[in-house]
DNA sequence: CCCTGGTGTATGGTATACCACAGTACTAAG
DNA sequence: CTTAGTACTGTGGTATACCATACACCAGGG
């Protein structure tokens, strides 16, 4: 077979409207403006098809999806609601969150490679301990960096994609969790000994520091935060 | 107000065709006949929808569902296929569940009540020692159960969401991994002892048994089931 | 003035028709 | 006989039309 195939380009991102429409809608909850406010949680399909630019079918069926992934609702003959979490349900995923990042902690320790480890390592030099001030958001950004790297050492791509999805779910509730500068820095700290368990490959230290780290966020939330 | 509220009752179980396609195309693909051999793993959309004397829209709408779960792919222009997890795949969950329930137990020393640690304590002295050969089907029910027990321990709603859907994929290739005697008798003992280290509410023990048995069985897994 | 019943409308649920592509079979040419 | 090309068919993707219900609004009666 020589058929010289001209390089065609792997065609278009051509996804099928359903899965555009379930992508699209997935970014669009999840960046929602302000989720907790007075915001719009009613969502119409006829409107939404008009806006995407396609059939209420394939609409529907991105719904489908995003309901089972548990980001919006459903309700027969209702409508479709965007989903607001409730406290309960915030804690009960930093729950899992935590015993699943202890668990890639355990695994880093013994699969991970040492270029891996001290990518890590740069990963939390790039805050310092006095220089988080001002730069929260950022910060925030470096730290679901540092949490997604530690479980991408564990190298189990089912604990890498529920944890995906988890933290997509806290997202929306990250601009309640104001993170004061005590935390921060506290948290620096942790990442910092976090890093030189791995290292050192103590798989016991480094499980139980990783999961005291996120459930120490657990009882923040527990005690600070105020939502349903 | 004094509204004496009649017990109406919930009215009726009118679920959705989408709800109950989803349901019954669920319940066909976990319990399907044998679904390692030379099963049929491609699914015709006409064919489903004349069986369940429903159309393909809703039916397309269980299916993105279900294709959400992982319980089968859609791919586009080619058909609906039943997944059959990887060799890989099957290790991560096992990882997860043991990542979960080894919370679960770090959470149920801290948080079970006595009745039910006493009721866990029941369903292990269902089965002795000598009592299981012969027996392993319904050892196997029961040993489902115990781990589900322990999950209901740790009252975490999130961890017992995701392991109960882990079950059910793992229930797909229960056929496969035979758990021969020894490996039962053993899993007896470990059984025992985690729920002596419960009762004793020693959090530090429970995990680590927990995590231990579960990694038993993905070693046991990783060194002794074939597929692929 | 309030409460109740009915009607109308908007919106979600379902069915169906149509389209586009992939896979296959058949035919023709080498 | 083999191979390539074309046409046909079947299946998934999408659009749309229709149906059923929930909610709102209005009218009439208490």
């Amino acid at each position: 077979m020589t058929k010289l195939k001209v390089a065609v380009k792997p065609i278009g991102p051509d996804l099928s409207l359903k899965e555009r429409s379930y992508q699209a809608l997935r970014e669009a909850i999840t960046n929602m403006n302000i989720y907790d406010d007075n915001a719009e949680l009613k969502l119409d399909e006829r409107t939404l098809s008009q806006q995407f630019g396609i059939s209420r079918t394939p609409l529907r069926e991105g719904l489908a999806r995003l309901e089972q992934e548990g980001l919006i609702k459903i309700v027969p003959r209702r409508g479709v609601y965007v989903v607001r979490k409730t406290k309960a349900e915030i804690l009960d995923m930093i729950c899992v969150w935590a015993a699943l990042e202890s668990m890639a902690a355990r695994r880093a320790t013994k699969l991970a490679s040492e270029e891996g480890l001290s990518a890590l390592h740069d990963l939390v030099d790039l805050f310092d301990y006095d220089d988080v001030t001002g730069h929260m958001g950022e910060y925030s950004e470096a730290n679901i960096k540092f949490h997604q790297a530690i479980i991408a050492l564990g190298a189990c791509d089912l604990i890498k994609e529920i944890t995906d999805g988890l933290f997509m779910h806290v997202r929306a509730i990250r601009q309640r969790t104001i993170f004061e500068n005590d935390r921060a820095r506290r948290s620096i700290v942790d990442h910092k000994e976090i890093v030189i368990a791995l290292e050192a490959r103590d798989t016991e230290r480094a499980e139980r520091l990783v999961r005291e780290h996120t459930l120490k966020l657990q009882a923040h939330v527990e005690r600070y935060v105020d939502i349903d």
